[in-house]
Parts: structure tokens; C-alpha cells; sequence
RNA sequence: GCCACCAUAGCUCAGUCGGUAGAGCAGCCGCCUUGUAAGCGGCAGGUCGGGAGUUCAAUUCUCCCUGGUGGCUCCA
């Protein structure tokens, strides 16, 4: 069946003459008609649509309502019209289709016109003209209910996992929960308030109406991060200010990495469709991925390193003796098509920046020793970043059931190692590539959780891509692969960060981020104009950390408000007493106390507050007078 | 992707029952030269997100699009 839509203003026709033998005689009442704002539907039914007529009723009510929705009428009018095919169905075959297309949609409340069948007619039409107001479809009863089957036959095969959720306490205890009216039972979560509200969005997957995150805010009133409306949703501009802290990060990790031993690659960001080893690893996600037209091929932009490692270590020539092996990169970025409506902030990215490590395994055994050595890299690099550990987050481990009944005891040390209690998924089956993985979530103040570090024993893709090794009888062996990302998406932890400041806030405490990422270290605010040039010297004296002098003409008052705004950790006050006795007067943010010390004392604070961890320069101007503002 | 809501100055917002708009902050200029979260005065700043429709006239009403927010769905 062809449909052609219109919207219209009105339709107004006349019956003329009749085009077939045999159709009824339409009384003088009804030989003329005139409908206004409604959707037309100029319909010609096909030989084809004889086979499964309810099919085709049941798919062209769908559609018709469908765009009826869309243009916001409840008015339709089934205008036939033999002339949108070529291959017309028989007329009584047509009318009887059209007619139950009548039915249907008087049933689902629209109000319906249909004009004569088989007869010619004179018409005269106002289409709206707006860009959902001339539509053509074309209308197959098979291709609807097929493509339902494909689509359940995926479902089907999801829904045939089961999954079992379960606490495990660092004791070893293990506490079966269900679930009922969204209410998570069958452990005490008291003193766990975050892992059962951690649980409970697990399970129930249901949220109540909640507000906007509160670092959407700071991360643009903070002039870090903004959204770009120029771009893609979810692919972000980052302000000085941002790029200075994401950048001190992306340095910290793969400092660490490397300090863990990993290789170093760099891989491309787009990959062709029809390359033989991606095609069965994308065949499952095929609507999320960025597509992009190059000059003769079809490719998607990566969404991990997993594939382009994974197709350098299929080309190398490794012995057992390099195990356990890895590579890494921190992929500026990884490309996700998320769903329109799941992007926000910093929390859901369709481009994101990942740090991603493949280690390659001989077995199970080293697997779960060298998943624990990255346990302890990933933990500390967290902790020494400024998160608490484990505080500021819940572990989901997901297993396969016979994972579980495999490797209990290395479960259970896990979470002893862990300290509190973790909450783990149990799977019926291996449905996906893994057979074991675990998330830290970082769950904020709407009690939405995000997955930062990540782990997961994969046994499936090196054969899927080909990766061997020789093992010690000189024979070609697969080997597991770790997948770790160790601190999660780099936008994920700046998120966790001003989430964890948000939150701060809220229970009366300074928000600020820690001292190594904070945009200005020292704000140098001097009382008067007086004390500029003195102010300018001490800048000299602090070369290594990131200080900056406001030197406009606004009242003391003014300028502390402004350094507070910015959340600066050390805020320096220089007036006549301060130059007198050459030591400085230092407001600290996180203590709200007014200290004196001498500006080397002051230096030598922040650097031993930022020992080990990386420095960069300001961002922005030193002084406050020669800055651009981003963002009001 | 679906449903609902939102989009007015750089920012936060008010307003116009259809006759093209206003405040505070920020900016600029001037005065003040300041002791720990907003000194005073003046000036400038808007295609009222974009497109189309209705209308003598649309920022206002209608439709579409874009961007954002919440929920659903999803989350390798």
C-alpha cells in the first residue's frame, strides 16, 4: 500500500462520475465534502497487500496515527487514489482494506472522512506547506512485523540472562537480594546509604523526578566546560581553565600507567565497517556508533581502544615469557551515538576521553593476580588524585555464574581487599564478551551512578581478532585480555570531582577542588593601589606554582568575592602591614582560617601538598586585568 | 529514540491577554584608593534560538527544526 500525506488547511471535493462498474450510487448528500486542518491520506492499495490484509490495516492505522501524532490532528481523511502504483489491488480488495483502515482509526478515537471509493473526483487542497506536511510512505505488512521478530529475537536472547544480585561482604558473607515495588531487600544497608541507593538503581532502574545535576552548573560557572551548540550534543568545549585541569589529569594516568609498566600506542580514531575481525565484534551495537564517509569507504569512530590494540597485537610475535603484556592509550576521544535523551554534562559523553589498557594473560590464574596488581594502580592513582578511597565509591562486579563457582575465594578477597561491602550481578549464562568485570561508581547527589575504573577478563576476542602467543611447549595459544580502564573517562572524574564539591556545599562545608587542579593556586590581592608593585614582586618569588594577581581597582572586599567565586584554595592579602613585616597574610580556603607565613613557606606548602603529581603553568594571564572573560 | 517542559542582553531573570522589550550582575568610562564575599555615578549592550505559517502587524498564536532540562529506554 502507498500512502501519500498531506496536511492541510481544507480539501474540498466533488464526485463526478463513477470509475467503476459496480461500485454503490453516493447519494447527492455526500457527492460533495469539504474538511479543514486535517491530515489527508491519498491511499492506493496493491496487489501485494491482498496476501495479509489485516497485516497491512494494522501497519497503515499505525503509521497514519503516527504522523496524525505528529502534526497534533485527531482529523483524517482516506482519500483513495489509484495513482501512486502500478500494481493496484483488486477494487473490492482495496475497499475493504481502506474500509478497515476507517475502522481501526475510528476505534483509536480520530475523527475519520472517507470519500467515495471508485468513483472520479474533482479536488481542491491547501497543504500547510510546513516540513511534515507532504509525506509519502509506503506501507508493507511483512516489513513491520519482520523487523519486530529481528528486534525480538536480540530481546529474546537478552532476556533469557538472568540475573541474580548479590552483597558481599568483606567477611566473605554473601546476602541474596530482591526486589519489590522498588525496594531493594535481603541485606542491612544501614551505615551503607550509598551502596543501597547504588543497589536500588541497579535493580529497580527506576529514579524519582529529580533536578539537574549540580556540576552542569559549576562546570560552566567556573568557566571549565561548556556545551557547544555548534557541535554534536554531548562533544564539549573546553575553556582554558578546563583544558588546564582535563589536561593534569590525562597526564596523572598515563604517568601511572606507565609507572605500571604498560606500552605506550596510539591508534586511529575511524575504522572501516567491512574489516573482517570489527564486523561480528560490531554486529551487536550497530546504532551507536558515529559513521563516517570517507573518499571510498564507510567507517565508524572508535568507541574504546579496544579494537585498534587489539589489531596491533594481532600482528605481534609474543612468548609466554612476556606475559602478562600490555598496551595503552588514552583515547582523546572515544565516540559513543548515546541516546539523545541519556547525554548530560560530564556525566554521559558521545565523545570522551578514556584512558584504556589491554593486558594480555596466559590463563585464569595470572589473570586474577595481574587484575589485582591494576586493582592497586587504579586505587592509588584515585586516591592520590584527591578521591577518597573507598569512600566515594561502590563496587558492581558482574560474573557469570560459573565464575562465581569457579573462583569464590578470589570473589570473596576481593572484597576484603575492597573493605566495605560490593554489590555483585550474577549471570546465568556469558552473554557478553567477559566473564567477570567490576565498575567503581561514583553515585551523586540524584543517586544516578557513574562507572569510573574499570576491569574485565575477557575470554572471547582474542581469538575473535586473532591474538596468540607461544606458549612454553612452543605451541600457539590464545590469551585472555584485561580490559582496565584505570580511572574511568577522564570527564567522569572532573565530574566526580565537582559532584563531590556540589555535595560538599550542600552540607555547609567550602567546595573546592583539590589544590593540583585548581586553576589559580594563589590569588595575590593587594589592599590598595599602593601595594601593586609589591604584589607584582612576590609573583617572581612563586615560580612553580600557579599564582595570579588581581589587579583591578574593585574594594578588598570585591576582590576576595571574586577570588572565592573562583573557589582559590590560598588567597594572599598584601597591604601596608604585610610589606612592613615582609610575611604574608594567607586566607585558606579549606580551613576558613586567616594565617601568616612568609611567601616561601606558602610555596613550599602547595608543593609539598602537590608532590607527585604533575604541574602546569596558568591558564590564563597572570594578571586578572588582561583576562577575557569566557562566559559571564 | 519516546513523552513532557524550557530557550528574552555576556550571565541570572522579568515582561509583552499580538502593536519589535526591562532589571540586577558582568563590560566600558569617570569618581573613590579601599584590611578579608558585592563602594558610587554614567554609558553601551537585544533579528526575544532558527525557519515557515496565520495576521494589517508575531518575541507573543500554530507547525517544523536546533539546543537544553527531567522522566522513560539505554549504558560493550
Amino acid at each position: 500500500m502507498r500512502v501519500l500525506f498531506l496536511h492541510v488547511d481544507y480539501l474540498e471535493y466533488d464526485v463526478r462520475e463513477k470509475a467503476l462498474k459496480g461500485v454503490p450510487d453516493v447519494p447527492q448528500s455526500k457527492r460533495h465534502g469539504r474538511i479543514e486542518e486535517a491530515l489527508v491520506c491519498f491511499i492506493s492499495a496493491e496487489k501485494r497487500d491482498e496476501a495479509n490484509l489485516a497485516g497491512v490495516v494494522r501497519a497503515a492505522a499505525a503509521n497514519i496515527v503516527e504522523i496524525a501524532d505528529q502534526v497534533r490532528t485527531k482529523r483524517i481523511v482516506l482519500y483513495p487514489y489509484a495513482h501512486l502504483s502500478s500494481s493496484l489491488a483488486a477494487p473490492g480488495a482495496a475497499q475493504e482494506l481502506i474500509a478497515s483502515v476507517e475502522k481501526e482509526l475510528v476505534g483509536r478515537g480520530f475523527d475519520v472522512h472517507a470519500s467515495p471509493f471508485g468513483y472520479y473526483k474533482s479536488f481542491r487542497v491547501a497543504v500547510k506547506g510546513h516540513p511534515l506536511s507532504e509525506l509519502s510512505r509506503e506501507i508493507v505488512a511483512d516489513a513491520s512485523a519482520e523487523g519486530k521478530e529481528d528486534l525480538s529475537t536480540a530481546v529474546k536472547a537478552e532476556a533469557k540472562l538472568v540475573s541474580h544480585w548479590h552483597i558481599l561482604e568483606p567477611n566473605g558473607a554473601v546476602h541474596h537480594l530482591s526486589i519489590k515495588d522498588g525496594k531493594v531487600s535481603g541485606f542491612h544497608f544501614e551505615g551503607h546509604d550509598r551502596l543501597r541507593r547504588f543497589a536500588t538503581y541497579e535493580m529497580a532502574k527506576s529514579r524519582e523526578a529529580k533536578e539537574e545535576p549540580p556540576h552542569v552548573r559549576l562546570m560552566r560557572e567556573l568557566e571549565l566546560v561548556d556545551y557547544e551548540p555548534g557541535s554534536d550534543p554531548g562533544n564539549l568545549r573546553y575553556y582554558p581553565k578546563g583544558r588546564l585541569i582535563k589536561g593534569l589529569l590525562e597526564e596523572f594516568v598515563t604517568e601511572r600507567l606507565r609507572d605500571y609498566g604498560t606500552m605506550e600506542v596510539e591508534c586511529p580514531v575511524m575504522y572501516d565497517f567491512e574489516h573482517p575481525a570489527l564486523k561480528s565484534y560490531l554486529d551487536r551495537f550497530p546504532a551507536r556508533q558515529y559513521i563516517v564517509q570517507t573518499p571510498n569507504k564507510r567507517t565508524f569512530l572508535r568507541f574504546s581502544a579496544c579494537f585498534g590494540q587489539f589489531l596491533i597485537m594481532k600482528d605481534m610475535v609474543i612468548s609466554y615469557k612476556q606475559l602478562p603484556l600490555s598496551l595503552y592509550e588514552l583515547t582523546r576521544y572515544s565516540f559513543r551515538a548515546e541516546q539523545r535523551g541519556e547525554v548530560v554534562g560530564l556525566r554521559r559523553l558521545r565523545a570522551f576521553t578514556m584512558p584504556d589498557c589491554h593486558a594480555l594473560v596466559s590463563d585464569v590464574e595470572m589473570a586474577k593476580e595481574e587484575l589485582m596488581v591494576r586493582f592497586e594502580v587504579a586505587w592509588n592513582l584515585l586516591e592520590d588524585c584527591g578521591l577518597s578511597m573507598p569512600d566515594d565509591f561502590e563496587v558492581g562486579m558482574r560474573v557469570t555464574k560459573a565464575f562465581w563457582d569457579a573462583n569464590k575465594d578470589f570473589v570473596a578477597a576481593y572484597a576484603k581487599r575492597w573493605g566495605k561491602p560490593i554489590l555483585v550481578e550474577m549471570w546465568s549464562d556469558q552473554f557478553f564478551y567477559f566473564v567477570m568485570k567490576y565498575e567503581w561508581n561514583f553515585v551523586d547527589a540524584n543517586d544516578k551512578a557513574a562507572a569510573l575504573t574499570t576491569d574485565q577478563i575477557d575470554t572471547e576476542n582474542a581469538e575473535r581478532f586473532g591474538i596468540t602467543f607461544t606458549d612454553e611447549a612452543g605451541k600457539k595459544r590464545h590469551p585472555l585480555i584485561l580490559h582496565l580502564s584505570p580511572s574511568g573517562a577522564v570527564e567522569r572524574v572532573l565530574y566526580a570531582f565537582l559532584e563531590k564539591a556540589a555535595a560538599a556545599a550542600k552540607d555547609g562545608k567550602t567546595p573546592m577542588l583539590p589544590v593540583w587542579l585548581s586553576p589559580t593556586q594563589i590569588r595575590i590581592v593587594p589592599v590598595s593601589v599602593d601595594q601593586l608593585e609589591f604584589a607584582r614582586g612576590l609573583l617572581d618569588r612563586l615560580p612553580d606554582v600557579r599564582a595570579d594577581l588581581d589587579d583591578s581597582d574593585d574594594t578588598l572586599g570585591k576582590k576576595i568575592r571574586t577570588a572565592e567565586k573562583e573557589w582559590v584554595p590560598y588567597i594572599v592579602v598584601v597591604g601596608k602591614k604585610e610589606i612592613e613585616s615582609g610575611n604574608l597574610n594567607v586566607r585558606v580556603r579549606e580551613t576558613k582560617e586567616q594565617i601568616e607565613m612568609s611567601t616561601d613557606a606558602l610555596r613550599k606548602r602547595i608543593l609539598a601538598e602537590t608532590k607527585g603529581l604533575p604541574f602546569r603553568r596558568l591558564a590564563e594571564p597572570e594578571l586578572l586585568s588582561a583576562r577575557p572573560i569566557f562566559r559571564g
